[in-house]
DNA sequence: TGACCGCCTTGACCAACATCAATTCGCTGC
DNA sequence: GCAGCGAATTGATGTTGGTCAAGGCGGTCA
């Protein structure tokens, strides 16, 4: 389905990993899995953490292997990819920075049900399992702020299920559109963030079938050339793929 | 979509609501939540907890309301409902004895994103979400026991997005009908514990289409007349659905 | 007993999306 | 410049599952 998120070099040359020093705080002390915590218990739940840098297309783990590493995305993008009978492949979710993937995983100490892959040059930050559950179970921050952001995750997901079962692929294409602006009224233009084989994976449809979406939009008010899309009128877009009573 | 689903008696003269006695901890005790915590910490979480009983067919909440209650069935059978236009609806899950559910939204503090009805006569434990915060923070057994069930609910729930993005209706129709037993080989006879509306909602096609579903699989081993399932060979069955390389 | 009702099935038809194949475009390396 | 490659589009056709309509079957209730 998708060749790109298919190949993919492991363990690139230009990976690069190290453990956590002083002026890596600042990168992900703001995150939201952390800025609830104090110097004190952040120090203390990164102690074995690691660093980690990857380049563009760089595979981080694949569908069923072990959870060993709690990954925390710092900057960059990554996608998280299911598949079922090997080459059937679809995107579950594309994350950006500060998004906390495969927590499910690790806490619960079964194989990862998504493979992982970077979609540009990424840093992440990973803890790792072992000392995972000590750790939540010493710093009650820490666990609830994993919960909220399980929970976030846990939202999105049951949306994407209503999505897929419930809307059409315009539909699907219409609100994956508004998820990059946070604009809800008036005109936008805005830039495409991956390309279309990679979009038409997150919406769901082959890419033929995305090429037909967006001339099949334009009557919507979307006009796209490109990498980049202009839409005309938010609010109307929002009503063609929100249907009256959405709840986000 | 489901006729059954969309009726619903709100607050029927049945529903029986009280707080907990010292006889109801049998009841729940031993539920995959609790049965980490010891008994000081149980009688705490559940302080303000009530027990509700409701019939079959009440609604106990809507999508969009505020998710003031945590919910856990302690036993009958509860289907989660989601809709986006009003009309059009669609079951996300159908819940059993021990599950959790609205967690996400309670810790989120968001309403509700889908709707929840009984499906049979149903007993459920239900704390307020008021202290349900202060509660996680004082006692980490519970707040760990909270992400792992969490955890297991995302993971059911990457499941479907995978099965309804990769898989044929009649794939999902007969990982459905392998859920309904633990066996993975030689012969089973099965009872359908729903009417096949429902079912059909959960496997996620229209009831039409769910009765040629059960044609089409006959040649796979699949005789059903009425609520009985006869599945010859359940390994052929798992290689049909399977494809080969799944992670359960 | 018969009318009614909901569940379930069946048939005919239709819409949405996938698949297969061909072509164009832009980029990269030689 | 041009050969080669992948992204993207377009057309023709196939498949899946939805929609609409009709009818059987098994309950319940008067």
């Amino acid at each position: 389905m998708d060749a790109d998120l298919c190949r993919g070099a492991r363990h690139s040359k230009e990976m690069h990993e190290r453990s956590i020093a002083a002026e890596d705080f600042a990168a992900f002390a703001h995150l939201p899995l952390f800025s609830t915590l104090d110097a004190d218990c952040l120090r203390k739940v990164t102690a074995e953490g690691k660093i980690v840098r990857y380049q563009r297309g760089d595979i981080l783990f694949g569908q069923g292997e072990e959870a060993n590493w709690l990954h925390i995305l710092i900057d960059g993008q990554v996608g998280l990819t299911g598949s079922v009978s090997g080459s059937e492949e679809t995107i579950v979710a594309i994350l950006k920075s500060g998004d906390v993937f495969i927590a499910a995983a690790v806490l619960t100490g079964k194989p990862y049900l998504m493979g992982a892959k970077t979609l540009t040059a990424s840093r992440l930050l990973m803890l790792p399992s072992g000392r995972l559950l000590s750790d939540l179970r010493e710093n009650p921050d820490f666990a609830l702020a994993m919960l909220t952001s399980l929970s976030k995750n846990f939202r999105s997901l049951v949306l994407e299920v209503k999505d897929l079962k419930l809307k059409s692929a315009s539909q699907r294409l219409a609100l994956y559109l508004m998820s990059l602006t946070p604009k809800r009224e008036g005109s936008t233009i805005l830039h495409l963030p991956h390309n279309k084989i990679l979009i038409a994976g997150r919406v769901g449809v082959r890419p033929e079938t995305l090429s037909r979406v967006f001339l099949a939009i334009k009557k919507e008010g979307v006009v796209s050339e490109n990498q980049t899309v202009a839409i005309t009128d938010l609010k109307r877009l929002a009503d063609f793929c929100m249907e009256g009573d959405e709840i986000i």
